[in-house]
DNA sequence: ATTAATTTTTAGTCTAGACTAAAAATTAAT
DNA sequence: ATTAATTTTTAGTCTAGACTAAAAATTAAT
């Protein structure tokens, strides 16, 4: 059945908050991501509820059904390929490709995104470390961890970043944070959980809870 | 000021339409290529004259401004250099891909086009033998004749296709007829304007007025 | 010059996807 | 257990972009 681009965004948000939780999802909490009001959103779970790619009961919440799931993974797939071609082929940096990721993912066309994908020789993860879905929509889980999550002393390997939006992205890049980037905790504020962290021997850096809890890390 | 998707397909096909006349172009005519039917198009041609994309006055039609004009060619820039990407960097043939740069060329983003061109190294020229305007909007004149305006034991190169449909391109390419392919009128019919021609001392085929009107080629 | 045929526009309607305001249900607080 | 606060849904409205049917204007035919 045919998706408008309105139904893949909600398909989408609904995705990403149904991750990670096993409870139903709230009215309020989708109309936050799509910027729409929680009317709006009602009438949209309906439709989806209608087409079968969400169950939905009055009040109580939503989750995705499995095809729902699909063509929400299906999304992501084509969201994070685009994502690398624009910073392997077209020169972008990792701050810049959310937002044109968010027009190129509702382009239409299997062999497309196949072909696209053999292009980039089948990468594993997108430009922010996020796992790119296979064909089948199968995502490896990664298990990472916050970088909030790490103790005292202990050394870790950036992998990845909980958020997409430029400014996080910037800011870390100013920081010299990167994919890969070697990281030891030197220090931890229990006022503010603000963190020291040393990159490679260099002199420590200063980092807030905040931008901590968005960098995924491997022990 | 920002275009919707309906009113970027409405200025393209007026801007084909305007191409090679200089009367202005007829609801009618409207209508047939973008599949509405007349009412709606005079709908659309209101909106466009009151953006300023178009000049139109009851019953005697539209014409693109000079503002117009470059809207439609940017989207005209952007079709051809998808189809280019989608040739030589993914490997699909000339007859597949017009239906996916149909939505390509919707993406809006300055960088990403721009980009995208230099990338493909500065194309001239997109997989159907079309010119591809500059980031100024401008458009080289090419000149070329129709293949069925070449006169008899004449030879010619084959340097672009009229028609981008997909049955058309195939059958071009059965008949091993690609671009740059030298070809020799050895017969014309003066019954039904059919046509015989000779690809590089090959043993002759056989098109029809039809097909010979939609190939491109320069003497 | 009139009339007929054709083209174009207007008037009114529909759908998707948004909105506000008010009603209903759920959850939290006493 | 009631009441208050919060969340969600319903009812009604709006806009873009399509449609049909009828009216108006233009063009073609006599
Ligand atoms: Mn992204
Ligand atoms: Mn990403
Ligand atoms: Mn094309
Ligand atoms: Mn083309």
């Amino acid at each position: 059945m045919a998706t408008s681009l309105a139904e893949e965004n909600y398909l989408k948000i609904i995705y990403r908050l149904c991750e990670g939780t096993k409870e139903d999802i709230s009215t309020n909490s989708i109309a936050e991501l799509t910027n729409n009001k929680a009317a709006s959103v009602t009438d949209m779970l309906q439709k989806l509820a209608e087409k079968g790619w969400v169950t939905y009961q009055k009040y109580q919440g939503v989750r995705l059904t499995k095809i729902g799931e699909s063509i929400a993974l299906s999304i992501i797939r084509k969201h994070r390929l685009w994502e690398v071609f624009l910073v392997e082929k077209l020169g972008y940096n990792w701050d810049e490709v959310h937002e044109i990721a968010e027009q190129l993912e509702h382009i239409e066309s299997e062999t497309l995104i196949n072909k696209l994908d053999s292009f980039l020789d089948f990468p594993k993860i997108d430009p922010h470390g996020d796992p790119i879905p296979n064909k089948e929509g199968e995502i490896p889980e990664l298990g990472y961890l916050h970088l909030s999550e790490v103790k005292l002393n202990e050394t870790c390997t950036l992998m990845g970043v909980a958020k997409d939006s430029a400014v996080f992205l910037q800011l870390l890049t100013k920081l010299n944070l990167s994919l890969g980037a070697r990281l030891e905790v030197v220090e931890i504020n229990t006022f503010d959980r603000s963190v020291s962290l040393k990159i490679a021997e260099e002199k420590p850096i200063f980092i807030s809870h905040e931008v901590a809890k968005n960098i995924l890390v491997k022990i």
